[in-house]
DNA sequence: CCATGTTAGTACGAATTCGTACCATAATGG
DNA sequence: CCATTATGGTACGAATTCGTACTAACATGG
């Protein structure tokens, strides 16, 4: 790296990290209240990837530590949006399963925060986005990658 | 927004997220320990801008409540890293300063952070940065605007 | 079979983030 | 000048995140 692109490339984190601030904060505005984006990712994934996976599963997916990922899962089944059952092939972990209620709270959640989308949509085009997805995506498996390193 | 382009700005804000994330943990197991993003925000932020400036002026800079800016600031005070003065025009404020030790602390931390930007500078290089900085940019600046309403 | 190590989950505590309420100071209008 | 409003900062409590340590259950080698 030349020593001049240094600041360069901590702009373009330091960009990222804002971009990803005000989205966070937007689309929650548009959540019911109480829930946060971790929450919605749990029931978002569990409705389309599918039901029953473990806890750890779910934890290695997102990246998060199981506790936060224990915690976060507890949080959703007080509020009945979840239920978790032990897995009868192993006495040590438990399957993941969504409620009624909680498929209903994603898709609610998710009509609601559509207005929200579009709003930006109407201001960039899908192209615009499919421009910078590819890089996006390469940079952040590599970094997954340095992460076990 | 056509209805079939919502899960194209859903994966986008999802793959922002991701990668500020790795970024973010990547930066952090860098610095010294017990040193957040937030801490070293605020020591870089008052190098590059200049010192004297009020906590709710840096709140409003990081797009930040000002209780949290209240709590990062007694951290860095607490090590020694800034100061908080009086503010000898306006008695309801205060200033903040870098001390030596803060200035010193965080050129050891950029210093420290090169080599995992550099790694990552060898696979992607400054022309696929500022090929997506501008865009990402104008995003940034539409959701700020956003923000207010 | 059993000792050892590994995996899944949780209890606990520390740190960060943030909303509400509050106090002190400044600015404004009459 | 004074009452009212606005601004800057903090105290407090709730929620999230995460590291450490622990228990229960599986897996493996001898």
């Amino acid at each position: 790296m030349d020593k001049g692109e240094a600041p360069l490339y901590f702009q373009f984190f330091t960009e990222v990290g804002i971009l990803n601030q005000l989205s966070r904060a937007g689309f929650e505005a548009h959540l019911p209240k109480g829930i946060t984006l971790a929450h919605f990712n749990v029931l978002n994934h569990l409705a389309r990837v599918g039901d029953g996976q473990t806890p750890l599963h779910m934890a290695k997916a997102f990246q998060l530590p199981k506790t936060t990922m224990t915690h976060t899962l507890s949080v959703l089944e007080k509020r009945g949006l979840i239920v978790m059952r032990p897995n009868p092939d192993d006495g040590r972990s438990k399957s993941v399963y969504l409620t009624d209620l909680g498929r209903k709270f994603r898709g609610e959640a998710i009509d609601a925060a559509v207005p929200y989308f579009a709003n930006f949509a109407n201001k960039f085009s899908p192209e615009q986005l499919k421009q910078v997805l590819p890089l996006l995506a390469e940079m952040r498996t590599f970094l997954d990658q340095e992460r076990d390193t």
